[in-house]
DNA sequence: ACCCAGGGTAACT
DNA sequence: AGTTACCATGGG
């Protein structure tokens, strides 16, 4: 079934391309189609809002994955009084999207050290071979279907030297030595430092975790293009309107050095 | 052939 | 506490 969303500061294209989730698809003109955690989408971007495709009952899901309810009209207002964040929000409509803590996480621990492009590839594999066949495509694997995996059974999806701390991930989330739940409930610092027990998991790949997977939206992770723009821009610390929003407004930082700030000198 | 990519680890000073 | 080689793979 087909439903309109109206919303505002939602670009479809900017906001599933932008490096935050790597399961999405453009289909053509304005539509997308893509598979977070085990439910597939269509997606339509309109005017005012969103056009959504999918079972009934697994709208609330969708809602809750775009996260609806933030009022980012507020928060660009605010971001604006920055100079620099206020050039990086120009023509974005980003939103940072609620995913679920453990394909976010098993995600960014691909993500290190690789490009956006090959870490698609790397996790379309891993849901090919050991997701379950869904609607539209393969649901990104449980900690469960993973739990026996060894580096070398993971060797089909060319991850290189991640495969044992995938491997490591997995079995420290189905030991319950890391528990989602449990981190939710921590303060950020601590949360981190328990996210950080998980091999080749540091302080990036963590924020990444604490941002995109608890929507800890004061968490920053750190790559290398956030660490340019700081050097340029915010060589003593971010303003106070980034606030508790800082992750948000690096997510608009990230997009803006990657495609529109001059990086050459 | 060389350099880089949403980094982290281990082994050095 | 701060630097550095190395880690697989693929694209420019």
């Amino acid at each position: 079934m087909k439903f309109e969303i109206n919303c505002s500061c939602l670009n479809l294209k900017q906001t599933l391309f932008c490096g935050q989730c790597f399961r999405f698809k453009e289909i053509g003109d304005n539509m997308f189609e893509g598979i977070a955690l085990d439910k597939y989408v269509r997606l339509r971007q309109l005017e005012k809002g969103i056009e959504i495709e999918t079972d009934e009952k697994d709208l609330p899901f969708w809602e809750s994955y775009f996260d609806l309810e933030l009022d980012y009209d507020k928060l660009m207002e605010s971001f604006c009084r920055d100079e620099t964040l206020k050039k990086a929000c120009e023509g974005r409509k980003i939103r940072v999207l609620r995913q679920e803590p453990f394909e976010t996480l098993i995600s960014f621990i691909i993500s290190q050290n690789n490009n956006i492009k090959r870490i698609t590839g790397i996790i379309d594999r891993l849901c090919e071979c050991f997701g379950q066949k869904i609607e539209g495509g393969y649901a990104f694997p449980t900690p469960k279907a993973m739990e026996k995996l060894t580096p070398e059974d993971l060797a089909p999806l060319r991850a290189g030297f991640r495969a044992k701390y995938i491997a490591d991930a997995v079995q420290k989330v189905t030991s319950g030595k890391v528990d989602f739940e449990e981190i939710q409930k921590m303060p950020n610092a601590e949360a981190r430092e328990a996210l950080k027990t998980i091999k080749g998991v540091g302080d990036k790949v963590a924020d990444c975790v604490l941002l995109f997977g608890l929507h800890r939206l004061a968490a920053v992770p750190k790559d290398v293009w956030i660490k340019r723009i700081n050097a340029r821009y915010y060589p003593d610390g971010y303003p106070d309107c980034m606030g508790e929003y800082a992750g948000i407004a690096q997510q608009y930082l990230f997009d803006f050095a990657r495609n529109d700030a001059d990086f050459s000198g």
